[in-house]
RNA sequence: GGCGGCGUGGCCGAGUGGUUGAGGCAAGGGCCUGCAAAGCCCUCUACCCGGGUUCGAUUCCCGGCGCCGCCUCCA
């Protein structure tokens, strides 16, 4: 069974199913105003690497992220542009859609838009009013945090602690609040701005209403899991739960959190340091499994740098599984070594140590490459070689991880590739030597072995 | 000011109280190959500093230095 760290209880426990054999889960999605960065492509890899994993062990997963698709972020910009908001939210949500499927990230199972969820917001902040959890002020309505016993939870510390001075740093917001840190459900618009009626007047919800709502309409009370980037934990995740506590219902029965990606100072990238690097970049530079590669790699509480060095490290790891895809194709099909099937989720069971299950996939890589050697040196009945081939193929699967390039090789290069062999078969170097050079210089990878030519991008 | 994390070889990045500290990339040597490529084998380089606990610490504790995160929009 999979073991998660819980923010709750800072532990590494077993993630319980509300029902058995389904995993619920909710992720916070992304706010559509800007183009996606590299922090949110490991949010997309991350889960969905848990999700295919889940799924392979044989789960039924159901997975809902929502698109917040009105925020002051997006106001700003509509106004600054001087341009209608829907515009900047559809464009922005198509990018980011096909951002993930370049990702090879499957969609989520639901993709609730706060829009369409306002009338229930607005239901649920009544009820917040009505039992006294939440006030009117003179800009919006605010869940009053001293109403909440536990809050605190997830940011593990105490209302006082976290209102302690100290530095340059300032202590939330303050205006007609009761307390610093309650904060607002509905904004009461100003002129222009957008905004839906409500009986305190037409405006909008507060960022951390919508996600409240949602999984608890879609998902129901006690989810299994809700996640997200550590920054979300507190207020975002914090704000939630003290919504869904003040009403009395049960919310996510675990958290889970993922660490950002640093620049090369260690820095976290943000929108507001400006130090991101946009992600469709990296998508446009280099294969589209590299992020991947390069997420499974480390582990996803702990930062990651992202550099041009990694990156082709990555590039080149990728070439060599790609190899191994290719020269596994003749390999006849068996069952995965059950062994390092059980390794492998020993591993992913711990916490998603991706780092020591990749060690992993490397590892029967190397075993099955040498087992194919020693296949083809002495035709030997009792071939390890495709157990092996086929545990790599499981684990890259429950990676989403594909293999082989890809792209279809087109007849007039397979017909090049076969005339190189016959040139060869002739001992006709020199006319093998140029077609082979003829075809790497069109981007081909080539590969010669006694058992004929591999063509590939 | 509160809470938390990190500091590992040329780079990235795991992990552990103990003869031999993952994996990827890079580098060197070898095998294979007509030659390459791919693959396989071998090799090289590391645990921030100072104390302490211990038979033994990179791993535990204390102190120091450095870096980072959250407490404010943020994956």
């Amino acid at each position: 069974m999979l073991h998660l760290h819980d923010t709750a209880t800072r532990q590494v426990r077993e993630l319980a199913m509300r029902e058995p054999g389904k995993v619920s889960i909710y992720l916070c999605g992304p706010t559509v105003y800007a183009p996606p960065h590299l922090g949110h492509g490991r949010q997309n890899i991350v889960y969905d690497v848990l999700v295919r994993y889940l799924r392979w062990t044989g789960l039924d997963v159901r997975l809902v992220s929502n698109v917040t698709d009105i925020d002051d972020q997006i106001i700003n910009r509509a106004v600054a542009e001087d341009r209608p908001w829907q515009d900047i939210t559809t464009k922005c949500e198509r990018v980011w859609f096909d951002a993930q499927q370049r990702l090879g990230v499957a969609r989520p199972d639901d993709t609730p838009h706060a829009t369409e969820y306002v009338d229930e917001m607005v239901t649920m902040i009544g009820q917040l009013v009505d039992t006294g959890s939440a006030y009117l002020t003179d800009d919006g309505v605010y869940l009053s945090v001293e109403s909440v016993d536990d809050y605190g939870l997830l940011a593990h510390q105490s209302l006082d602690d976290m209102l302690a001075g100290g530095g340059d740093r300032t202590v939330f917001g303050a205006d007609g609040k009761r307390h610093p840190a309650d904060f607002v459900l509905w904004k009461l618009a100003k002129p222009d701005e957008p905004s839906w009626p409500s009986p305190w007047g037409d405006g909008r919800p507060g960022w951390h209403s919508e996600c409240v709502v949602m999984s608890l309409d879609l998902l129901g009370e006690g989810f299994d899991l809700h996640c997200g980037g550590q920054d979300l934990r507190f207020p975002h995740h914090e704000n939630e739960r003290a919504q869904a506590v003040a009403l009395g219902k049960t919310f996510a029965n675990h958290w889970m959190h993922h660490a950002f990606v640093v620049d090369g100072e260690g820095e976290k990238m943000s929108k507001s340091l400006g130090n991101v690097t946009n992600l469709l970049d990296l998508l446009d530079q280099y294969d589209q499994r590299v992020y991947r590669m390069l997420m499974l790699q480390s582990h996803y509480r702990s930062p990651v740098k992202i550099g041009e060095g990694n990156v082709e490290a990555a590039v080149a790891s990728l070439a060599g599984l790609d190899s191994f895809a290719a020269r596994a194709d003749s390999v006849p099909a068996a069952d995965p070594d059950a062994e390092v099937l059980s390794a492998f989720r020993a591993a992913m069971d711990d916490d998603l140590d991706t780092p020591k299950a990749t060690a992993l996939l490397f590892d029967t890589v190397r075993r099955a490459n040498s087992a194919i050697d020693a296949d083809d040196a002495d035709d030997a009945d009792d071939a390890v070689a495709p157990s092996l081939v086929a545990a790599v193929h499981e684990i890259c699967t429950a990676f989403g991880l594909a293999l082989g390039g890809g792209d279809e090789v087109p007849e007039e290069i397979l017909a090049r590739a076969a005339a190189l062999d016959q040139a060869r078969a002739a001992k006709d170097y020199a006319v093998a030597d140029a077609l082979r050079a003829e075809l790497q210089d069109e981007g081909w990878t080539v590969e010669t072995t006694k058992s004929g030519t591999t063509v590939r991008r």
